[in-house]
DNA sequence: TTGACATGCAACCCTGTGGTTGCTTATCGT
DNA sequence: ACGATAAGCAACCACAGGGTTGCATGTCAA
C-alpha cells in the first residue's frame, strides 16, 4: 500500500477545513506554502519567524501541520530525515460555493 | 451619527470571519439565512431546531448571531420588538481568493 | 560509529469560547 | 393597563485547543 499521490483527499471533512482556517498562524503557514511549495518543517518555521515575526516553537508548528494535513490542505512526504510539505487548495474550492450563488 | 446602511462593512476583520465560520452551528445558521433572508431570531431558532435537529437555546444562538454580525456576515435591524436578520456574503467573497489563483 | 541535525511524541498549562440558567427590559395586542 | 411575547444581559461551567517543555526516535555526514 504505497502513497500514490492520486487519492484526491476524497472524504473531506468540511468541519476540519473550517477549523484549520480559523487560526491565524495556520493561515500564515498556508500563505507561505502556497507561494513557495515544497518546504521542510524547519524551513517553514524559519520563514515564519523571519518574514512574519511569528514567535512560536517548532513543536507548535508541527501540531498545526498535523491539523492542516488532516484537513487535506497540506500533504507531506518523508524524504530521508526531511518532511516535505506541499500545499493543496482542493478543500478550499470545495468549501467556498456553499453560500455563494 | 446614524447607521446609514451604506457603510459596506469596510474595515473587515478577516480573523473574525474565519472564526465565525469555524463553528458548525454558525454555518448552519448561515445556510438557513442565505436561503431564506429576513428572519427574526425566534424564527431562526425554531427552524434550526425543527429542520436541522439542533438542540440549543435561544441565548446560545443570540451569541452566535452577535459574532456573525461582528464578522459582517449578518446584519440586523430592529423592527419593533423583532430583530430582523439579513445574510451578507460580502466577507466571504473578500476572503476566498487569498490562496486561490 | 558517533555526533549533529530534523522530526516525533507526551504530558502539562492556561485561555477562549460554546453552552447553560436566571433575570431584566422592551414592545405588542387586547 | 396588563399579560404575553421577543429579545437583552450577566454570571457561571466545562471542555477544546494553542502553546510550552522535555525527551525519544531516526537519519545523515564525517
Amino acid at each position: 500500500m504505497q502513497p500514490c499521490g492520486c487519492l484526491s483527499y476524497a472524504p473531506m471533512d468540511q468541519d476540519l477545513v473550517f477549523k484549520a482556517l480559523a487560526d491565524p498562524t495556520r493561515r500564515l503557514m498556508l500563505d507561505e506554502l502556497s507561494e513557495r511549495n515544497e518546504q521542510t518543517l524547519y524551513e517553514l518555521t524559519a520563514r515564519l519567524i523571519m518574514r512574519h515575526e511569528v514567535a512560536i516553537s517548532r513543536q507548535a508548528l508541527a501540531k498545526h501541520i498535523d491539523l492542516l494535513e488532516r484537513a487535506g490542505l497540506v500533504s507531506s512526504e518523508k524524504h530521508g530525515k526531511y518532511r516535505m510539505l506541499v500545499f493543496n487548495d482542493e478543500p478550499l474550492t470545495d468549501i467556498m460555493d456553499r453560500w455563494l450563488k
